[in-house]
DNA sequence: GCGACAG
DNA sequence: ATCTTGTCGC
């Protein structure tokens, strides 16, 4: 089953920028949710904000849905408000009144909630079940970034028992899709699948997958690393280093220890202290794997680092393969 | 009003 | 994820 056309936001949200007549103003959130989901509304503003595209985009007339100014290419927010007033919107005490300078009628594209649609297609596919006792070998996968487009993906494949380094695989390709909580499938899963095909040609894919994100612990329960397994039909575990969804106590975290995070009444996910220092990674099933499996394969591959070896090693090579492509392209 | 939002 | 100075520890 293909990934779906992956959407332009980027020209989507221009579109919808450029729609906001002079004298008048949006929020980031509306503009949000006519992309189909309002929590696309912190990339909205980091891209009008910090992105080079948008410096000749009307991004003055975005505001806070409180009608505040909000933020400012380079923190020039009397730049923004000197901009807003040349066009005659009245800004007092540093807000606008939204009812009377509002604008709101954006045509919709719902692209996101299209690729929400396609997630939960997704779920039917996933396949819960306990790993294979006799698994081999194990890999993890990870990517780094030369620059905001252009991605490197890291793969090391570990021997399971010795725990030794296999072989390792690199694939670079430039990513359009952004960076948005919950829709990280589709902007790093077209790399990874490349990459495991890649992979699969030298005879080196691993009996099961650690993934750098997660796998159920997701709003709906289709992270990166389920998502991954469906596509590439491979056991994936997904282990990330923030929590995304879920709540988890964790006071007086013990090293070793592992408690359940809870999402909407159902454990997703296993938080797992593993160092003394700093917050637990989180580890969640992928595909092909259940959680009690997912935690019992990662506490073995757990080597002094807070990620599982074969994370850490992928984050190291992915990230070195970056370096050598930021430094081939600047100075 | 405060907190939250993988990489 | 990436941008970054100093700082602590093996």
């Amino acid at each position: 089953m293909p990934l779906p056309p992956i959407p332009d936001l980027v020209r989507q949200l221009k579109t919808r920028v450029l729609a906001i007549p002079p004298g008048r103003v949006a929020t980031y959130g509306a503009l949000a949710a006519s992309l189909g989901d309002v929590r696309a509304a912190k990339w909205v503003a980091s891209f009008l904000c910090g992105s080079p595209q948008a410096a000749n985009w009307p991004w003055h007339r975005v505001v806070l849905r409180t009608g505040e100014i909000g933020p400012a290419p380079d923190r020039d927010v009397a730049g923004k408000i000197r901009r807003i007033r040349s066009e005659r919107i009245v800004v007092r005490n540093g807000a606008i009144d939204l009812a009377r300078f509002g604008f709101d009628d954006f045509k919709s594209s719902a692209s996101l909630a299209r690729l929400r649609r396609f997630q939960e297609d997704a779920l039917a596919k996933v396949s819960i079940q306990p790993l294979d006792k006799s698994l081999q070998t194990v890999a993890g996968v990870d990517l780094s970034y030369a620059s905001p487009r252009q991605a490197t993906a890291g793969y090391v494949l570990f021997d399971y028992r010795s725990q030794h380094v296999l072989s390792t695989c690199t694939l670079s390709a430039p990513v359009k899709f952004p960076y948005i909580a919950g829709y990280l499938a589709f902007r790093e899963l077209p790399l990874l699948l490349a990459l495991l095909q890649r992979v699969r040609e030298k005879g080196q894919l691993a009996d099961v997958i650690l993934v750098d994100g997660h796998g159920q612990l997701h709003p709906r329960h289709v992270g990166l690393a389920t998502h991954l397994g469906i596509e590439a039909n491979i056991p994936t575990i997904g282990v990330g280093k923030k929590l995304l969804c879920g709540t988890c106590d964790r006071q007086n975290f013990r090293v070793g220890e592992a408690r359940p995070v809870v999402h909407a009444g159902q454990t997703v996910a296993m938080a797992l202290q593993s160092t003394p220092q700093g917050g637990p990674i989180y580890v969640s099933a992928g595909h092909r794997a259940d959680l009690a499996s997912a935690v019992e394969l990662v506490r073995t591959l757990l080597g002094g680092h807070k990620l599982p070896g074969p994370t850490h090693a992928a984050h190291a090579v992915s990230r070195n393969a970056a370096r050598h492509i930021a430094m081939r392209s600047n100075g």
